[in-house]
DNA sequence: GTCTATAAACCGATAGAC
DNA sequence: GTCTATCGGTTTATAGAC
C-alpha cells in the first residue's frame, strides 16, 4: 500500500529519469549534471538530492534504464521470430539492437561507448540487465541446438577458456557445446562492434550507402561460424 | 630551412600533444581542457591559443596521433607475420590492437569510444590515418588472396552493398572478391568490438580469466569465414 | 609570444532555515 | 521536502599591456 507520498516520490523519479535521458541527447554520461536537471526539473539544486544520492546514483539510474530498454527491444525481435531460422532470427536481434542504438545514440553510447571515470557500476543493479541482450542471443543459439539445427564447432579451446565458458553454461543452463558457446559470445561483442561503428560514425560518412544491409549480411556470416 | 622559432613552436607543439595524452588518461575526450593543459605546459590558460586554435583542434590533434600509433603497432604486426599463415596474421593484428587498447585506453576511446557531442572531426585530416589499421587488415586478406590462400565466399550481395565494396576494391586496388571484401570490413568491426568489450569491461568483471586467449580463437572462428 | 584581468558562465555538494 | 546561501572549485574565450 504505497502512501500519496510514495507515490509522488515514484512520480519524480521517473521524471529525473525521463529528463536525465534528454540529457544525455546534447551531453556525454561523464558530463551528467545534477544541477542542469534540478534546473529542468523546476527544483533548485539541492532538492535533487533528496531523490539521488549523488552522480554516480544517476548514472546507475539511467544505465539500468537503458540495458532494460536495449533488452526488451531484443527480447522482443527474438520472440516476435521464434519461427524462422535460428539465422535470421539473429538478423534480427541484431537490427532491433541497431534500430534502438540509432534512435537512442547517446543511451546506446552510455552503456557501450567510452566509461565513465571514477563511475564504477554497482554490479549487483547492473549485472542482470546488462546481460540481457547476450541471454537473448543465447536463447536463439540454444534453441538452434535443441532442435538440431545447429552442427558443433570445433577448435580447441585453451583450458582456461574452457572452464569460463563451462561455467557460464551451467550458470544459464545451456545445452549447447561450449564451443558454440564461445562464439556465441564473440558474435555478441560483433554486433555491439558493428552497430557502435554506424552509430559512432566510423565507417565513414559515405562508405556505406545502407548500413543495414551490410548488417545483415554480417550477421548472416557470422551465423555461419556458429555452426547455423 | 626551419627557422629556431618554428622549431621552438613545434616543440611546443609536441609537448602540448604529450601532456594532452596524460590529461587524457584520467578524463574523457568531451572533457578536455584547454586550461588545465596551460597549469602543465606551466603557461597561462590564454597562450595557448597560441599554439592551438581550440579545443576542437586539439582533439584532432590527439586524434590523429591516436590513429597513428595504434595504425603502425597493427601495421607492424603485420608485417612481421608476413610468413605465418593469414590467420595467424589476423591473430597477431588483432593482438597488436589489443595490447595498444590496453596500454592505452583512455586513447583507444578517443578513436572509438563515444563521440564528442558538437566535435566533428575534419576529414581532410583523420580519414587516412583513421583507416591504417583497416587497410593493414585488407592487406593481409590481400597477400592471401594473391597467394591463392583464401576461397572465394559467397552470398548473395545487396546491389548497393556491391556497388560500394566495389568502389572501395578499386579505390586501394585490390584483388580480392568483393565478397570477401564485405566479410573484412566486418572483421574490422568485430575486432573493435572485442577490444573495446574487454578495455570497456563490458564482459563482466570475470566471465575470462584470460581474454587473449578469447581473441585468438575468436579471430581464428572469424578468419574462418574469410575464407581462409 | 607571454602576461594580467576579466566576462560569463558552469559544477558537486552541504548547512541550515522553514 | 523545499528553499537560500554558500564553499570551493571548474570552464572557454577575449581584451589589452608588455
Amino acid at each position: 500500500m504505497p502512501t500519496p507520498r510514495q507515490l509522488a516520490r515514484e512520480q519524480t523519479l521517473e521524471e529525473i529519469v525521463r529528463l536525465g535521458r534528454e540529457q544525455l541527447a546534447t551531453t556525454t554520461p561523464a558530463e551528467l549534471s545534477l544541477r542542469a536537471l534540478a534546473r529542468e526539473l523546476g527544483m533548485v539544486s539541492s532538492a535533487v538530492y533528496r531523490y539521488v544520492k549523488d552522480r554516480d546514483a544517476l548514472l546507475t539510474l539511467l544505465i539500468v534504464d537503458a540495458y532494460d530498454e536495449l533488452g526488451a527491444a531484443v527480447e522482443q525481435a527474438v520472440a516476435e521470430s521464434a519461427r524462422r531460422s535460428p539465422s535470421r532470427r539473429l538478423q534480427a536481434a541484431a537490427q532491433a539492437m541497431r534500430t534502438w542504438a540509432l534512435r537512442e545514440p547517446s543511451r546506446f553510447a552510455l552503456l557501450h561507448g567510452t566509461p565513465v571515470p571514477g563511475y564504477a557500476a554497482p554490479a549487483e543493479r547492473t549485472v542482470e540487465p546488462g546481460t540481457r541482450v547476450a541471454v537473448a542471443l543465447m536463447s536463439v543459439l540454444e534453441d538452434a541446438h535443441r532442435a538440431g539445427r545447429m552442427r558443433e564447432v570445433d577448435g580447441p579451446l585453451p583450458r582456461s577458456l574452457r572452464t569460463d565458458l563451462e561455467r557460464i553454461r551451467a550458470e544459464y543452463a545451456l545445452t549447447l557445446p561450449v564451443t558454440n558457446l564461445g562464439r556465441g559470445l564473440g558474435l555478441w561483442s560483433a554486433l555491439v562492434g558493428a552497430v557502435a561503428f554506424e552509430v559512432f560514425g566510423q565507417y565513414g560518412a559515405d562508405t556505406l550507402a545502407d548500413p543495414g544491409a551490410f548488417l545483415d549480411v554480417h550477421v548472416a556470416a557470422l551465423a555461419d561460424t556458429l555452426g547455423l
